[in-house]
DNA sequence: CGTGAAAGGGTTCACTC
DNA sequence: GAGTGAACCCTTTCACG
């Protein structure tokens, strides 16, 4: 499994800004034939190097205003808890970000809520519902500085 | 500026999971005729509900292989404090998520690092040398349960 | 707002170096 | 691995319903 040269970070690096460049642009773009790119970045989806291509639909457009980041303690971390946990909180659409996590507490999630009564919603209904759940800290963004779908290559 | 109608929603929907499908596909997908559908993406796009289309490329893969997430406090929260701060921080490409927040921290941060190494270089030379914090608490993802790019519809 | 047709351009082969 | 050319398909635009 050979790691990425030069061109691969190049056509990368491309298509994390347009995801929607056609090929033959991005193969000028990075000093290829159509063909040779094409193949390139077929190798990449295969690798799983890049995972897929998404829209990034704005928020607020969409109404979705309002960030909150959940810190959450569950009773224990046996496995059956964590994964009748983390089944439940996949069903829970609001939830944009889920990690299992080192440190205070056992899980940090980011919630996508359209004003301030749907959190409240969302906390009733969605997060306080979780299975084990012993503790819930919320905090809410008051400004997003950085996004960044990836890592700066 | 009247709200996304149904059609609207699915064509969002459907770009979220796959930015790149062919606008023929797409209107498919939606039951409209190519050009409508094209038409459509285009008002989309100049609304500014889509922000753009992004390649989701794996840290993994690219040899991030942890996720930190970071909260810092800073010495105060005077504009000037909050902007030098936040200029410093646009400027390490490992952080790929910064609010300013309300509660016990003024800023949380998610950063990608190849290793625990890799991870204590950027604390030691971008984090803790940020301007005007007082205060670092890091910990770390075990797994990753969900990482959407956008609210479910 | 949706449809269909026409022109221009993109993608994808097999083939070659 | 990379480039070339040709067949096929897609996008875009326009007049029209």
């Amino acid at each position: 499994m050979s790691e990425p040269d030069a061109i691969d970070l190049a056509i990368l690096k491309t298509l994390q800004s347009d995801a929607r460049i056609t090929n033959a642009d991005l193969a000028a773009k990075v000093g290829l034939s159509p063909s040779a790119c094409s193949r390139r970045l077929d190798i990449l989806e295969k690798r799983g190097v890049i995972r897929g291509y998404h829209a990034h639909v704005s928020h607020k457009a969409l109404d979705y205003k309002m960030i909150a980041i959940v810190h959450i303690s569950l009773s224990g971390q046996f496995a059956k808890t964590l994964s009748e946990f983390e089944a439940a909180v996949k069903r829970c659409p609001n939830v944009l970000v889920c990690y299992l996590m080192s440190g205070e507490y056992d899980y940090i999630l980011r919630v996508a809520a359209r004003d301030l009564e749907d959190y409240e919603r969302i906390h009733r209904d969605w997060l306080s519902a979780l299975p084990h759940v012993v503790k819930i800290n919320s905090s809410f963004a008051l400004r997003e500085v950085i996004d960044r779908p990836n890592v700066g290559l």
